[in-house]
DNA sequence: GATGAATGAGTATTCATTCAT
DNA sequence: CATGAATGAATACTCATTCAT
């Protein structure tokens, strides 16, 4: 509450955006504690009277940008009812993160990834933690799909298998994102995902001949 | 021809298996010439004598890599005929590497990844070779594919989708198997692959009742 | 006399033994300001409004060990008057300091040779300090000495040697206890300090056949 | 055998040599390694080719100078018959060690002495490496003794007590060398020995009268 | 007087690369 | 051709001390 704990916690959010800034660039192991304090205009040991070592600094940097994302995307589907559309304006802005150019995001992404895969990674031993965030995006997916379920949208008979979909969704939405970053835009990716959709679309809604699909994509897009 | 280029080619494949084995387990940055000079059983200084720098020698080895994985895939469906049963081998090999125990195929392959987003990357000015990896790997699919409907067991309209959905197959089977290695198995990806499959399948064959598609899995996994 | 002198005092005193607990068990280099600002419940700032720099806060600290160590020792004494006693007591409690379990004062000894002896030590060009100690308790030996020989027990030709028994005896007691500190206590060193013992009272006692050494030690360890 | 073994073998005595010289003027904590490699004239990096950590280097140094101690005793009483001078002149010998002008042995020694109490010391889980160096010691001085008795010149009944003996002799040792050096030389310490030598060997002689201690110490003093 | 945030110089260690043998 | 000794730049982290509040 003292005004000293707001500077704290002011300062902390600083530092960790200037974490962020250059982990997402450099990657975790490239990345010196020196650039980020030159980022974030203050002295490098400064950095460590916030954080014990370069690895919290990351996870801190990590949790940022999760927390960022995952806030984003509920800000966005706040105020959608149809179970469509609030899937369709999901994958369509998971993947704007991807075309956006400042998306240096995608980088930290695979950076996460690698963290988690190798051995002594920094998040070898945090893996819950990537687990968690994949259960969360997992979460919304399944809700929307047993909310269309409900509403009479949805077939039915998908509602013991949501889970499933929205995994295989979530797959398919980071593999292709990850594509299309390695190979340079190679692959039309929106094109792509209209045609995933679509597939997608026909096997789950109830009455499939009452939607048009391509209007909803260009309506979500048009906002 | 002469007994030098011969040593020397054997000698700089050596070194080149000892990178990729390195280079799979600790990823590019965390790998030291060193340790890759150990392994291969030669002294540190000798590698300069085949190699320019640590890049050269982690391009050498993710060709290797790749050069295997492709083959491997080939061999795998050199005697298939039915274009169904290639269609579900190529995506089971595909996740095989990720079951494995000893998969550090995945770390590698994150690796890649990592190298070709991040500025600064080895792979970053070199990303048309993971790009050309990948478009191989959507032409064996899409060659399945289109066999399949040359023969009248695929639906003829998806001659034309041939392309995008060898494409969204690869961004799912990647996906997929990252995902399951971030969190450690904790989703059951042979019975997630089963069920994307039997939604594909579904959607291209001419005559999806004819065809017991668990069977043909079963029959597959058997092998 | 003002309140705030005697804060000052007091809030001294308190800094300079938070300094002594964690110096006598870090010793002067490993030991920080800030663990001493922690351990006496302060701010790292609020040391320096009180000691000018980390060596006046050693300084201190030694002071307090030795004047403490010497006074515990005058008051073990001072209600002893036969001078065998006395000196079987002095000799017995200094070893005692090493046989405690928290036997942190002997950490604190070794460091203050340390910076005593290297140049560069915060104790170099402080030695005439050191000196003084040792001298404050050479003279306590040769008092008990003198002491014995004016009441008729010691031989009086030791008289002149008093100081030079008394530095010897100084000497090997720290020897000692140092050994035994370095080699986990591997040397029994309370039965080679009696053994010591025998040998210098039969030296220097009058009548030594009138006097049983052993009861006189197992006496005074009952106390 | 091959050349290069011998380099090594040179080049790793030449650091440790340089490593002994810096450890002893500054001890552990306060030498750097890049002053050893300096002293040493090569680059900070090639002392990790030798050594893998400080510690490492630290103990070899401390080796290095312990044998370096044992073997110039056993050299200066290699020729001694008489078990009475050879107990002096190992006294003796042992104390001029902290008298010559060079004297930055003492130095270390209680350096060894600091990382052999203080908990993360160098030598606090090595200990028994410093007592194997005091029994080493302490076997010298017993041997000596049973040798006097075995000869008739020392009395048979200390045979039973030689161990003791040489631990008492050995602490008394240290203990005054500690001193001298604390004290910059306000104990004139060859006296002190003298007077402490003259109580030990009339304890220890079958025949004190026959001996003329004085002249045998003067006479080892003119070597 | 008390605080604790900020500093920046200092340290051990790693490693790609070179080059004399 | 092969070696491996030598290099030195780079990096994470520590801590005594200062100073604005």
């Amino acid at each position: 509450m003292s005004p000293k704990i707001i500077n704290r916690e002011k300062r902390t959010a600083e530092i960790t955006r200037a974490a962020l800034d250059v982990f997402s660039v450099k990657g975790y192991s490239a990345a010196s504690v020196g650039q980020i304090a030159a980022t974030a205009k203050i002295a490098k040991g400064t950095i460590y009277e916030y954080f014990e070592t370069k690895e919290d600094l990351y996870i801190a940097a990590v949790m940022l940008f999760v927390d960022g994302f995952q806030s984003s995307l509920k800000s966005l589907l706040e105020n959608i009812d149809d179970p469509l559309t609030r899937l369709i304006t999901f994958t369509k802005s998971s993947l704007d993160i991807c075309d956006r150019n400042d998306a240096e995001t995608t980088y930290l992404f695979v950076d996460i990834l690698q963290q988690s895969l190798l051995k002594n990674g920094v998040f070898y031993n945090r893996r819950y933690l990537v687990r968690e965030m994949l259960l969360g995006f997992r979460k919304i997916i399944t809700n929307i799909l047993l909310d269309g379920v409900s509403k009479g949208i949805f077939k039915p008979e998908i509602a013991k298998d949501a889970e499933k979909i929205a995994t295989n969704l979530l797959a398919f939405l980071d593999g292709a994102s990850l594509h299309t970053k390695m190979t340079e835009n190679y692959f039309d990716i929106p094109s792509q995902l209209d045609y995933f959709m679509q597939y997608l679309t026909q096997s789950i809604l109830l009455n499939p001949e009452n939607y048009d699909l391509n209007a909803t994509i260009a309506e979500q897009a048009g906002n």
